[in-house]
DNA sequence: ATGAAAGCGCTAACAG
DNA sequence: CTGTTAGCGCTTTCAT
């Protein structure tokens, strides 16, 4: 059945069951409290039989306490996102710290529209990626009263807590490992740069490192609506090897398009990386595994939601002094794709 | 700042700026209510300047509504069930229902845990993936006097709504198109199958179906936990090579697995489909993109997502007559690596 | 170890 | 269109 005829008991319907008052059921229901073994049996057999479920909406309100923390990022469909949403939520568990999770699909507006509606449930800490929102959200975090972390990105004004890595610095070490092996004529594939913010710190950290060395940074290859897709990657090489086929090595917004860039190159007889390099970010599991494996950057997204949890752990118990950041050294892995 | 130094403004504190009673700032924040325009513009005003953000743990408990539906999926980062939760979300949102997103780790234990928090933050409707649970996880469902979907499996006793298909069937059709192409000696990749009940569907499925067309039914290689990866597909595959080489075709649980061992007979210089024939599960973007691209079945995992919201929207408007059963008819992909 | 009273912040129900 | 009263189901606080 999906629905129930009577009313859901209550705690005082259970007290009545065992001869208690409602304060010892409620007592019973923790850990830890002062109640004899006996009566705690007794309240859970009969909290058991009248088939009671504890109403956390109105612990909630009284305790003022929610024990979740509100977690926001770009896409659900990530496996990057995904792991920095499994590190924390490893961590935060045995804290009884539940994850409230969203996605903002890329969208500072929609960021906006469910942080606001997150901190009216009242979490006890708020995790948001990247490090650039609506005025009006970044007012709401900054008001919310509560922790605050900003991940995957090393924002110039942190709202609160960081823990991130610079993406343009990151792609800089990729255009370093490129040029010093010989190579000048270096295209980017990405997706348009007015959404995901991370891609555009990556495109503009091309350009700038591109510029450093002397080189022309001006292929720059716009695939697509973030986050671009394998489809896109593929779509995107495919223009660059017909406008600009002199093009020495290509380095992709994610190991997603780059692993598209790869098949377009296979689907075309042009050999990776004799003919052209190709270079990724992220280190998906594709990238490790592909046939050649493809060169990429480890932002290492589980570290990232395992320390923010232990910021907001720390923040919760009152142990930190004030804002941290934490800054997360990427690595760089150079696989068959590049040499 | 992270840390609010005084207590938050309630309702009472914007009612009292805005020189009326608590109950019409209660109206004024909802939409289609009867206040007047320069009253709820006044509102409106005095609670952004206060920096008021709407309490819903209290509205929860006088209303008795909370507004979300609980969502439980066996792994949050995987592409297919991602699709289900964007299918749900996108349906919901408009009805101004939010999801509560958790994971199971393919886990029935740590399922039903999770399905007991989430009944206690009395959700408006629940949907599991899967067809089975513990005893207990599925009398807390069946008491829970919500609405409650099954999805992604088509159980012989449902518990309440159910939006799938049929494991074992789409196998079926897999083992058809190779026994069809007069292939025999076909092999099965898969995880452990005490964990994942779909990756267990299948293999019967594969068994079932090879043993209809009187064909061995014994290569049968078990490659890990459940999910199984990239890395665990081509190890599986490497394996099959080795111990089974005069094998025909491969069926494997998952387009990834599948994708892991088409990498792996590149690397051993096996031709696909030349020499062996490969095919996967899900149609995931790794499917129809890869060099050959891989046969498949498309489970139309957005399609559960949004029949399951119809379904749950129906059920809260008191429009169904009783429990629905949707059946998703699959659809097999022949691609590349099977022809 | 257990109980009684009060109230968390909002809104259902009723009145005007 | 607006206000008053009461109470959602717990837990804080203070007793015993």
């Amino acid at each position: 059945m999906t629905t129930a005829p009577r009313k859901a008991p209550t705690m005082a319907d259970v007290a009545r069951l065992a001869g208690v008052s409602p304060m010892t059921v409620s007592r019973a229901f923790k850990v830890e409290t002062s109640v004899s073994g006996a009566t705690r049996e007794a309240i859970l057999k009969a909290a058991d039989d009248l088939g009671y479920v504890f109403d956390s909406t109105a612990s909630n309100l009284r305790s003022q306490k929610t024990n979740f923390v509100a977690v926001t990022v770009p896409s659900i469909n990530n496996a990057n996102f995904a792991e920095t949403v499994r590190g924390l939520s490893e961590r935060l568990k045995p804290r009884g710290l539940q994850i409230l999770l969203g996605y903002t699909d890329y969208d500072m507006a929609e960021e906006e529209r469910l942080i606001e509606q997150f901190l009216r449930r009242r979490p006890e800490a708020i995790v948001v990626t990247g490090g650039r929102h609506t005025p009006r959200a970044r007012r709401l975090l900054e008001n919310a009263g509560i922790p605050v972390v900003e991940t995957w990105d090393l924002p110039e004004a942190p709202i609160g807590h960081v823990v991130g890595f610079s993406n343009a610095g990151a792609v800089r070490d990729m255009v370093d490992h490129f040029v010093a092996l010989g190579l000048t004529r270096i295209a980017f594939i990405g997706g348009d740069t007015t959404r995901d913010t991370r891609g555009a710190d990556r495109r503009a950290g091309f350009i700038a490192a591109m510029q450093a060395h002397g080189c022309d940074a001006t292929r720059l290859i716009a695939a697509g609506t973030p986050p671009i897709s394998m489809r896109e990657g593929a779509e995107a090489m495919g223009h660059l090897l017909e406008t600009l086929p002199d093009t020495q090595a290509v380095i992709c917004v994610s190991d997603l398009s780059a692993y598209g860039a790869l098949t377009e190159c296979q689907r075309r007889g042009v050999d990776v990386p004799e003919r052209v390099l190709i270079a990724g970010f992220g280190d998906y599991e594709i990238a490790s595994i592909s046939v050649p494996p493809l060169t990429t950057i480890n932002p290492f997204p589980s570290k990232i939601g395992a320390l923010s949890a232990d910021l907001i752990v720390a923040a919760l118990d009152g142990l930190l002094e004030g804002p941290q950041t934490i800054r997360i050294e990427t690595e760089l892995l150079i696989r068959g794709s590049s040499r």
